[in-house]
Parts: structure tokens; C-alpha cells; sequence
DNA sequence: ATTAGCGCCTTTTTT
DNA sequence: AGGCGCTAAT
């Protein structure tokens, strides 16, 4: 298919600064790949002068297929397409030295450096350490040094915050450790200060393509204007009404900014939607106008009008998980769709379990996305710890995982005697255990445990210098027995242990294919910044269970959104200033992410956190005028079907499938 | 004296 | 799945 004039001119817009709003469905990933074609066969670019970012590796990852599809993958060689952090490291690595840091590197999870932030903590419990950390990652992600905080801080706990904030940056470097949000700091602050290597990465990078840029933060944004300079070469491509990650530091100031950086800025609109069916759109618009708007835009579409929406008001969570199973299972029928036409869209991760469990019962194949992540999974972080800890023995948090996983008679004793010595030697628990005098003050059995422990990740350390990564570790693997352990571990569920050492073999397997082209340091520092690995099951034909926010960017016939409810859904704790219009942007993502059915769903009576609640429908579902949406359910009496417009729907299912076929 | 294992709690969204 | 406290095992 052709690309509309909007699509076009964004396409062959290669003079400057240019923003693409494109709303949902519009078309904008077809945009980006069309223009990376069109700079490296029609204006000139060398592929590895160009770099398109995104915000997940998936979306990187999609993007790099549709890419080599489009111009096979000779022409692509070089291309740099990958998630904003992805670059930070590359950069990073590369420019280590300047920044006080060794190649080796290591980068912290979140639950690492929650653990670090906690002991240095004077109170306990979870909730100040979240809040501590999410405090000190905002400050880093707005570029705020320790000392320029202490000018700013309005209140003694922002002092006590700010306080860990330098202790927390000090502890870091002593482990030669990064966190996420260092990934992009360190390099915006080099790039800020030293010309000569702006200079160099300027003219490495001479196009920059960003995905999903209402989503960037101060960081980020400053990143993007040093690298691309006052030349402007670029396109960055958002909807300002898609901005779901203001909690994580995103702030869409940025557009605005854009506007005053660069006046020249070209602003080109994307406002037909070749996805949802008019009456869906409608429903969408209503509810994002309740929000101030920054670009004004409507979408529209010519897919004609479609269904009415449907809210369903169920008795309980386990009414609403059977409703829409059984929904699922009669449209399937109906319409003669595949499992994979629906997706069930809730705002937590735990909604997800009721529905997994109906599913089941009905045994309907379905995939979660968004959930816990692969590499967040216990195994694949005892793998990574010893990684981790092979490429730099600084990593503290790698030894204490390692050391007592699998259980090797290192505990908490002797780990806070090794603790003790390393504080007073500012030395890391590796070289702590070395030390003779700590050994001395150790009972005979632990010590033999650490000195067993350390000769074994000696030996480890000289292999890796030689073997290449997927040997060592298949090696590491068997001497600490760690099929053993999880087999051990999961006795009563032995199909656990099973799957879990499945997830490690592919990691080796990974390892092995990748370790051809890159040394063990290079692929741990890659592996952290993972959150899935191939998706071999990417096809099956399953239904989809996803977080709204894992949601962005996909699209499916059928949408059950589920839980919505005040209190849940807009969440109960955002439900002041800003917080709101970012709840409401998420009902709107969730919305646009249908093509033809939509039905959400709230319960009369939900159980949290043991006690039941008796929550009022969300407030989003008022939003939306009353001709669009039909209510059905329990207050009704009875379930009212539809049979209205459903032969338009069939014809409707038919054309949509024919166009992604087609494409 | 030390470590390991069991059962208890909770969980908004993610690189 | 991880953190905590308690108890059993060495």
C-alpha cells in the first residue's frame, strides 16, 4: 500500500529538526522504516550513520526486522537501532576511561541498587527504600549532581535523600557499577563537557530517528540535542497523548522545548487511522479531550463505523475472568477468529493471575507480555551474578548472590565478618576474601567454604580470559552443580526445575552464538539491559494478556479491558494533579489498541489485599458519550447481547485480516 | 555457633 | 518472587 502525502513528506523531510506526531495507528513505524530506507538509498547515508531509537527492545527488535525485510540485510550492515540505554552503553563502554569507569563495567538491576539504597537507609521496610530510590532516579534523570540537589532540597527528608544520593554515586564507582539511569547520565554529561568527543560522536551519528519521544526524559533529551548538534539532522516521532511514563522521569515538556531548540522545527501530522473502526475512535478522542491539550489533533478513520463499545459490570474478579473467557470462546466461534484476535489489557501485573486460571479451565492457549520479565527470573540472575562477577570483581551485589547461590555454607555471618573488613580496607568482598586476617577470624568450616568459593571463581576468571563465553559458563554451570540445585529446590515440582533450567540452557545457547563476535564483559553488560530474549513463541496463535503499558504499539480485533474500577483503574495512588491525565492517557492507549471490539469491564466487588472492596466503575467510563457504549451485566439483570451490526463486523474481521495478510 | 529451609506477607506501570 | 522470622540440622 501507498503511503499517504503525510507519510510521505515525513519520509522525505531530510532538511532539519522535524517531529512527526502520529497518533495510534497512523502508521508511524511504516513512517520510520520507510525513511531509513529512503536516506540510505536515495539521500546518501552510510547504515552505520544512522541510528534509530526506541524505548523497548522489542520495539527495537521489531523495528531491525521490519528494516532488514525492507532492504534485506547487506544494505543494513552497520545501522544502529536500538533502545535509548543500549547507545548510553555503547558510549559508555567506548568511552569509559573519560569518565572515570573501566570497560568492564558492571550495571546494577533495579532490585540491586533498591538493595544498596536500603542499607544505607537508617529506616527499614520497603516502602521508604522505593521512595528513596525513585526520588534519587528522578534527580539523576534530570541531570542533577548530589551537590546541586543539596541546593534545591525543601525538606529533611530530600536532605537525608539527597545525602544517599552521594553515597549511593560513590558506592557505585567503588564497584565499578552503573545503574540504569547512568547509562544515559554518564554520557550526556561527557558529551556536555568535553567538545572533542561531542565532535566524534557527532559525526558518527549524522541521522537520529527516536521512537516514541514523548516518552523521553530530561536525560535522554539532552543526550539527543548533543549528539545531533547544531546541524539538526533528525526525526523524532511521538504522540503526546501515548505519554504513560511520566513516573519513570518522562516528561513531555520535552516537546515544548523541542519547539523553542530548534525554531525551524517542521511539525508534520499524522491523523488517519488504519486500525480501529470509527465508533472505537470516537470513544478514544472523547476521553483524551478531558485532557489539556499540547498538539491539538483527531483521528479518524474510514474502516466505517463499527460496534458500540461494551461495559460489562460484573459480581466479583472471578465473574469478571469468567465473562470474559467465555466471551472469548463464543466470539472465536462467531466471528471464526484465531486466539490470537484478542487481548485481555489490565493495569496491574497481579490482575493477570484470575484470568491466566480461567483460561486454563476453559483451556484456551494464552501468552502474558509485559509481565516479569525474562532476565528479572531468579536462575537467569544466578547466571548473570557469576557473569557478572567473572567480568568484575568489584561487584559486590554479583558476590553476594553468587557466593550463596547455590548454598555453599556461606552465610550471613560470614558474609557481614567479610563486609566488616572490606568497609575498613575500602577494598570489595572478592579481595576481602583473599585477605589472610579475614580468613583468621572465620570458623574452619566457612573458611574452607570461602576459600573453596574464591578458587573457584580464580580458575574461572583465568578461563574466560581463553575459552570463549559460552563454554566457561556451560562449565561454571556443571562444577556448581546447579542443575542439582534447582532440581533440590523444586522437589515436589519437578517440571519448575525443568523449566527453569531450560531458561538457563537457552541463555547458554544465546551465549554460544553471540560469543563469536563479542568477549563475556561485552555480553554480560549486554544481557542486563535485556528483558527478553528471542521470542520463539512470538507466533503461536494464543490469547494476549498484557499490562496497558506492555500494550503500546500492538493492536488486536478484540480488547477486553479489565479491572476498570476507581481505585485500580485510575490507580488510587495517582489520582491527584498530573497524575490523573497520565491514567487517563493509558485508557486512551488501551482504547486505540482495538480494531473492532471493544469491552470493558468492572467488578461490583473486588478482594484486595484480603479485605473486599466495593469500588465505584472508573471514572473514564462517564467520559464516554452514551450513543457509542451499551451497558450490560449485572445491573441489567441479565447479559444483553448484540446483535446489531455483527454481519458488518464479519465482513469488517474479514477485510482486516485480509490487509495484514497483505501486507 | 552458623547455616538452611519453611511458611508468612505483599505486588502500578519498566530500562 | 523476595523479604522476614522462626525452627531444624550440622
Amino acid at each position: 500500500m501507498k503511503l499517504n502525502p503525510e507519510q510521505q513528506q515525513a519520509v522525505e523531510y531530510i532538511g532539519g529538526a522535524l517531529f512527526v506526531l502520529a497518533g495510534a495507528g497512523s502508521g508511524k513505524t511504516r513512517v520510520i522504516t520507510e525513511k531509513i530506507a529512503y536516506l540510505i538509498t536515495q539521500a546518501g547515508y552510510k547504515p552505520h550513520h544512522i541510528a534509530a531509537i526506541t524505548f523497548t527492545n522489542k520495539a527495537a527488535k521489531e523495528m531491525q526486522e521490519r528494516i532488514s525485510h525492507r532492504l534485506g540485510k547487506n544494505q543494513t550492515r552497520g545501522l544502529i537501532v536500538s533502545t535509548f540505554h543500549a547507545l548510553g552503553m555503547r558510549i559508555l563502554r567506548e568511552e569509559a576511561t573519560n569518565l572515570n569507569y573501566k570497560k568492564n563495567f558492571s550495571i546494577l538491576d533495579s532490585s540491586d541498587s533498591a538493595k544498596l539504597i536500603g542499607e544505607m537507609l537508617a529506616s527499614s521496610g520497603r516502602e521508604p527504600i522505593i521512595k528513596a530510590q525513585h526520588q534519587i532516579s528522578l534527580w539523576k534523570n534530570n541531570l542533577l549532581s548530589p551537590d546541586e540537589v543539596y541546593a534545591i532540597c525543601e525538606n529533611d527528608w530530600q536532605m537525608q535523600t539527597a545525602q544517599i544520593y552521594s553515597r549511593y554515586q560513590a558506592t557505585l564507582q567503588h564497584y565499578q557499577a552503573v545503574d540504569f539511569d547512568d547509562l544515559i547520565r554518564l554520557p550526556a554529561i561527557l558529551l556536555r563537557e568535553n567538545g572533542e568527543i561531542r565532535l566524534k560522536w557527532q559525526n558518527r551519528l549524522r541521522y537520529l530517528l527516536v521512537d516514541e519521544c514523548q516518552d523521553t526524559n530530561a536525560c535522554q533529551y539532552e543526550l539527543l540535542k548533543l549528539l545531533t548538534g547544531l546541524e539538526a539532522k533528525f526525526t523524532v516521532v511521538g504522540d503526546d497523548d501515548q505519554s504513560i511514563y511520566a513516573w519513570r522521569g518522562a516528561d513531555m515538556e520535552n516537546l515544548r522545548r523541542l519547539q523553542q531548540d530548534y525554531p525551524q522545527l517542521k511539525v508534520i501530522k499524522l491523523e488517519q487511522n488504519y486500525r480501529s473502526t470509527a465508533r472505537i475512535l470516537k470513544i478514544a478522542n472523547q476521553v483524551i479531550g478531558n485532557n489539556p491539550k499540547l498538539f491539538p489533533k483527531t483521528l479518524w478513520s474510514n474502516l466505517g463505523e463499527g460496534d458500540a463499545a461494551r461495559i460489562m459490570a460484573c459480581r466479583d474478579e472471578v465473574h469478571e475472568a469468567e465473562f470474559v473467557v467465555q466471551q472469548i470462546a463464543k466470539n472465536k466461534l462467531l466471528y471464526d477468529a484465531n486466539y490470537a484476535d484478542f487481548a485481555i489489557l489490565y493495569r496491574g501485573n497481579h490482575q493477570a493471575r484470575l484470568f491466566e486460571d480461567a483460561l486454563r479451565v476453559a483451556r484456551i492457549p494464552y501468552q502474558i507480555s509485559g509481565g516479569q520479565s525474562f532476565y528479572d527470573k531468579a536462575e537467569i540472575k544466578d547466571v548473570l551474578a557469576y557473569l557478572r562477577l567473572l567480568a568484575n570483581p568489584n561487584d559486590d551485589p554479583a558476590f553476594l548472590r553468587a557466593a550463596t547461590t547455590p548454598k555453599r555454607g556461606i552465610g550471613e555471618t560470614t558474609l557481614g565478618k567479610l563486609n566488616a573488613y572490606a568497609q575498613q580496607h575500602e577494598c570489595s568482598l572478592f579481595e576481602a576474601s583473599g585477605s589472610l586476617n579475614t580468613l583468621a577470624t572465620l570458623s574452619t568450616k566457612s573458611r574452607e567454604s570461602v576459600q573453596q568459593f574464591i578458587a573457584l571463581l580464580r580458575d574461572y576468571q583465568q578461563r574466560a580470559q581463553t575459552d570463549d563465553a559460552g563454554e566457561t559458563v556451560q562449565n561454571l554451570l556443571d562444577d556448581i552443580q546447579y542443575e542439582n540445585y534447582l532440581l533440590e529446590n523444586h522437589a515436589e515440582n519437578p517440571k519448575m526445575a525443568e523449566s527453569r533450567w531450560k531458561n538457563v540452557q537457552d541463555l547458554c545457547t544465546w551465549l554460544a552464538k553471540k560469543s563469536e563476535e563479542r568477549n563475556l564483559v561485552e555480553l554480560t553488560q549486554l544481557i542486563a539491559l535485556m528483558t527478553l530474549l528471542e521470542n520463539k513463541d512470538e507466533e503461536i496463535d494464543a490469547v494476549k494478556l498484557s499490562t496497558l503499558h506492555a500494550s503500546k504499539g500492538l493492536e488486536y480485533p478484540f480488547v477486553y479491558l479489565v479491572g476498570c474500577e476507581e481505585g485500580l483503574f485510575p490507580h488510587a495512588d495517582s489520582v491527584e494533579e498530573h497524575g490523573l491525565e497520565e491514567e487517563r492517557r493509558l485508557m486512551y492507549v488501551g482504547i486505540t489498541r482495538a480494531k473492532q471490539q471493544l469491552t470493558m469491564t468492572h467488578c461490583k466487588k473486588r478482594k484486595r489485599a484480603g479485605t473486599w472492596q466495593y469500588p465505584e466503575p472508573s471514572r473514564f467510563l462517564d467520559e464516554m458519550s452514551s450513543d457509542d457504549v451499551v451497558r450490560i451485566g449485572h445491573t441489567s439483570g441479565e447479559v444483553v447481547s448484540q446483535e446489531k451490526g455483527r454481519k458488518n463486523s464479519r465482513a469488517l474481521l474479514a477485510m482486516l485480516n485480509q490487509k495484514i495478510g497483505g501486507n
